[in-house]
DNA sequence: AGGGCCGTATGACATCTGTCATCCGGCAGT
DNA sequence: ACTGCCGGATGACAGATGTCATACGGCCCT
């Protein structure tokens, strides 16, 4: 062996993040040099601190772990970037992708797969599970524009036609064609159909 | 010390189960000896194993946690039920006390917290969260129906009047009204806004 | 220069949703 | 016996939502 690898761990539920440091603790290899709890928080770290592997939870505040392995990506291309996450979205795995990670690992796999694929991108192979690969590339992508996504996230949790209007100074009526094109385009039936199968996909 | 407390570890993703089984690993007086990732598992594993505390996530596939720590408080009552969440609501934390537990954490606290439950409960403790406590009791018992909760839930996917009709054999009008109820209740304005917030608090 | 897509907007129309009043039968409490 | 609540239902009405045709300016590609 040459020297132990040296890990930056982002997840912002405290008890999971500390519990998955114990897990990589107790491999001798990996050390875990640095966790934050935020995405935003990431790329400062990871300047302070020299580290081979980032291991970016997706769902965290301040910026999505996708956000997150973008911009060190850009700025510290050296960094390998394992994105795990709760949700085997199709559309995460894609976003994490272009946004240039090495390994995308959902949670409820086997807890082996966590060192494992630590090891394996920092020896230059990249670690994706086949079968959501596939679901990735069947579903295609995105096929909202920005302004429909925007619509539609921004009538997740329920607004109407007036106060998205209001929020996105947009008129009522431009609203109501984009919703009913993102209604279309994803072959449901109403809004609230649309926002699930969106979330579902990953293209919220 | 006496001897080591042995541990039951119920949560359905495995990454997760295993790092919290390294986290309690840790800990000389804590033993996990039986791992399970499904709440209709737990009582059958409890059955044949000798378990001082039951930590239970609640979202999990089969039965929730609460579902789970009913179960068990009625059938095995010595055992000391610790429930773990993600989602700190309101609606959960009333749930599992009505339900037996005698812990209740959320997973964004710290991990050392974890242990620590574990032992107190053993030593006829309970533990919960104060701030979520005083949330819990603020928020009052869920002023929603059987009926009104269900339909709720099933209409939480988007479906249309006439699919919730069928599907809970009841006339449009009946489902309209059962909706309109819980909106009122909730004091909301649609049909959306009433799933998010009753979810919230998990009343669904 | 023209074609295509995007963002934005309007008006008209049909349908869905939410509210309200009212009704019935059953059951629990007084 | 009376009251109140729940489950269930109907009909009428107002307002919200979804669809469609149509329009215009901007931008990219050919």
């Amino acid at each position: 062996m040459t020297r132990t690898i040296k890990v930056l761990l982002a997840e912002d539920q405290s008890m999971v993040r500390e519990a998955l440091a114990a897990l990589l603790g107790l491999e001798d290899d990996i050390e875990v040099v640095v966790q934050v709890a935020r995405g935003d928080e990431v790329l400062p770290a990871l300047r302070e601190h020299d580290v081979d592997v980032a291991l970016l939870d997706i769902e965290m505040p301040g910026a999505t772990g996708i956000e997150a392995a973008a911009l060190v990506h850009a700025e510290l291309p050296a960094v390998k970037l394992v994105v795990l996450t709760t949700f085997g979205r199709p559309g995460y795995l894609r976003g994490a992708m272009e946004a240039g990670a090495d390994a995308f690992l959902v949670k409820d796999a086997p807890a082996s797969q966590l060192a494992d694929a630590v090891r394996k991108v920092l020896a230059g192979e990249r670690v994706i599970d086949p079968t959501l690969a596939a679901a990735a590339l069947a579903d295609g992508a995105n096929p909202l524009t920005d302004r429909e996504r925007e619509v539609l996230r921004a009538a997740a949790d329920g607004s109407t036609n007036a106060e998205l209007a209001t929020v996105l100074h947009l008129s009522q009526g431009t609203v109501r064609n984009y919703l009913s094109t993102a209604i279309q385009k994803l072959a449901v039936r109403n809004r609230a159909e649309a926002v699930r199968i969106a979330r579902d996909k990953g293209w919220l």
